[in-house]
DNA sequence: TTTGCCAAAATTGGATCCAACTAAAGCATA
DNA sequence: TATGCTTTAGTTGGATCCAATTTTGGCAAA
């Protein structure tokens, strides 16, 4: 694994404690190489913007709050939403719309027998990139799939970090199966060229991650807390 | 200046060609640096979309279609619109909509004359940003600022990049005149706390540069070339 | 003449070295 | 005892050095 990487990882782990400076010299020792590399990556990792500089010299650790992860989210959101809008657009291909349609069986399958394993968590996992790479991908331009990898880099952008509870498995339950249908309205709007409503969709689907556990919860009773 | 934004410029102006690898001995000899600081730029200009890695080692210089541009406009588009929904949504101090009537007094002085100067382009250039960086500023999170700053990077995706052609000031007047209308609405709206209009408005905005210019032509009838 | 292989040059990635600047600790003086 | 100055240790930015890989050029053979 590339320096990036290592510490990308390191840092989203808390190793180097948020809003803390972060050593040259420090991480070269950790992570077992020499400064120079250290030092590329801290460049790189500005730009995704989990670094920041401090001050003239070196540069410390971002700091997240919530209203930033909603943020990020929300980002996200508006991003796929253009990227999906441009596919309706200009239209779909057949292959795009194979392989979407192939990610929908595949979430079928894995929700068919009422409930999940771990397995079925990463196997959704997987499908769910799949589904939105692949809308990007088909949308060409490589500027809007840029701009959403930059954001994905923050902590709970992407759509990846979707499950976390493996706890209460029935809860994301539900929220898989919430998330299906919201695949599968894409899909439609997506092969009937309906612009607006792909790109709407898009942004709702991107809160599944964020607002729905709340919703979905049935032991303790759904209650919407006024902020 | 630093060597990122000279190298930066230098890659604007072409003169490392689009599309061709970019050599750090060469970069570090023209801007009379050694390698080290020519590489940590590389890395900071390739997270911003200026190069792309060739292979397995070095980089090249992006090359960006006209299909890109539009894109990087888009993409501005809708985080600027998501950057105003948000601020209408939370509400506007009032330091802030004052700021922001400032820009809107100045860019009605500018047009006052019914003509443009070179001085008033530069003038409108200086209150447009200011304008729009007070939106993203009075919006809170750093998260969406970021995301635009680094897509602003890409050639005319900023929304400083507005005015090129100095020939004609007639139609660029015309275009300014909008802008105006367009900005005025868009403070209304956010002072109103009109969230979805705002966005709409903002999103319409990002295509000033682009679309525009065809639309307000005089002399050559304005003709709409179907793609 | 063309093709394939080998050698040499160039280039990149990583490590080390040096200078400048920052921060901290200790000493001296009021 | 407290405050201020000086010295020293540490850290960062830039330059140079070294090794490995890629590319280019030339030579030989078919």
């Amino acid at each position: 694994m590339s320096v990036v990487a290592r510490l990308r990882k390191s840092i989203s782990e808390g190793v180097y404690p948020a809003g803390e400076r972060i050593a040259e010299l420090q991480v070269a020792n950790d992570l077992g190489v020499s400064r120079t590399p250290v030092r590329l990556a801290f460049r790189t990792l500005e730009q995704e913007g989990l670094l920041e500089r401090a001050g003239k010299r070196g540069f410390r650790v971002r700091a997240f709050t919530d209203a930033d992860v909603l943020c990020a989210l929300e980002v996200r959101g508006v991003l796929e939403g253009l990227a999906a809008r441009r596919l309706a657009e200009q239209g779909l291909s057949t292959a795009t719309k194979e392989r979407l349609n192939a990610c929908l069986d595949e979430g079928h399958a894995v929700l068919a027998k009422g409930h999940l394993t771990a397995e079925d968590v990463t196997r959704w996992s997987e499908l769910n990139s799949r589904f939105h790479a692949t809308i990007l991908g088909a949308t060409g331009s490589q500027v809007i799939q840029d701009a959403i990898q930059r954001n994905d880099h923050l902590p709970f952008a992407s759509a990846d970090s979707l499950i976390i509870d493996t706890e209460r498995l029935g809860r994301e339950y539900r929220k898989l199966c919430v998330a299906q249908v919201q695949h599968q309205s894409i899909v439609q709007a997506l092969a009937h060229g309906e612009g607006a409503r792909v790109e709407l969709l898009m942004r709702e689907h991107a809160y599944i991650g964020i607002r729905y556990d709340e919703l979905l919860e049935l032991d303790p009773k759904p209650e919407v807390t006024p902020e």
